[in-house]
DNA sequence: CGAATTTCTTAACAAAAGATAAGAATAATA
DNA sequence: TATTATTCTTATCTTTTGTTAAGAAATTCG
């Protein structure tokens, strides 16, 4: 895919949070690059300062946390959402985790100083304070949930709450990171499996 | 305290997230509301739509889910933080929980309408989309870290975290919304209290 | 101050999760 | 296809948490 290709798409996925007239646009692609990142490599590097919002155009991610020498997944983000190291990007202090993908996936990404140079733009500064709000607040609404589900759910309940949502982390990611994902062991998550799998199976007996 | 009092105190503590010229001020305090709420009252209620962007003056509040007929409290603000139901007011959806005072509690509060109409005002809207991003922001920092610490961290490190950072919920709010903040029990935190106590206790001996 | 209420701790047992290791099932790739 | 490597499940045992109930400690309030 070339940058022109790339681009176009990134117009119409990004419409939600942001549009442009035709001189605005010319004005913010000065400012974005593409990045190409092969499955398995990092977007964002433990221990280094996150500088770049990407938005995903296609592929998928994973943040990845290492401890006592294991990784530990916590959070997922596929194509068409927006991705960088919240905290290290926003307060500008190195990351506590890696951000790796799951597949070869290509960004389209703002870098912090072109971002700051957009918000004192003249053409572009109103927008795209507006910008950050929406893919802030995005964020939150996601967050929000995350941490609920944390304090009043138990893992199973989580674990149910994903398969009925149905969401690509059910389909596309493998059942030890989705264990990490939901605060538990792949052991543990195992176990729950084959529970749901027998109290499943012993309604359905009834029912028939 | 009467109203010219709270907002010259609101003014000075939110300057980190914005800043006023006299006409900026003047318009921008039009659109402000004081909220005063009486200890163990709603500030936002289950199952109505939060349209209002609070910041505690005075006070402290509890985030506060009704689980089985239980109250389980995920989170709480206090004085100089911002405060609203975020995917109710963001969304503009039925809230899921409760917000509500621990004491009596003094806001500041911009609703939603008020909120819109400042970022079509022709001298606010660029510093509101901002205010916004910069609100959004802190939130997500705040989020970020709590999210992880429910992946990767266990129930007693989460405790033994908060003791360290010395926060005022540590000093403030009662052993049992702690544990449920944690994402346990105030059974199984009474146990983690003992355990740090009687490690505390052995270790000092050594050293004695 | 004293009674009543709430909050905190402890105990006992059940249920769930962690750790480790080994075997089955899949997927990758030579 | 056969081999290798990875991922997933199962088993065993330990640790932790949940549940319920009862008693101790602290607060509230008349």
């Amino acid at each position: 895919m070339d940058r022109e290709v790339i681009l176009i798409s990134y117009r119409e996925k990004i419409k939600n949070f942001i549009t442009f007239n035709d001189e605005e646009w010319y004005a913010f692609t000065g400012f974005l690059k593409i990045k190409k990142v092969k499955k398995n490599r990092c977007f964002v590097e433990y221990g280094k300062i996150c500088r770049e919002l990407g938005f995903i155009i296609n592929g998928a991610v994973r943040f990845c946390n290492v401890i006592n020498g294991q990784e530990i997944t916590g959070y997922f983000s596929f194509e068409n959402s927006f991705v960088t190291a919240l905290k290290s990007y926003l307060a500008e202090e190195p990351c506590l985790y890696d951000i790796k993908t799951l597949e070869d996936t290509i960004f389209v990404t703002i870098s912090k100083k072109n971002m700051e140079a957009m918000l004192k733009h003249p053409l572009l500064s109103c927008k795209m304070e507006r910008f950050g709000r929406l893919i802030s607040e995005s964020f939150n609404i996601l967050f929000e949930d995350r941490i609920k589900s944390f304090v009043i759910k138990t893992p199973e309940q989580r674990y149910l709450d994903l398969l009925k949502s149905g969401k690509d982390i059910v389909k596309r990611i493998p059942v030890q990171y989705i264990a990490q994902f939901i605060g538990i062991t792949a052991v543990s998550l195992s176990r729950i499996r084959k529970r749901i799998m027998n109290s499943t199976l012993s309604t359905n007996r009834i029912h028939t």
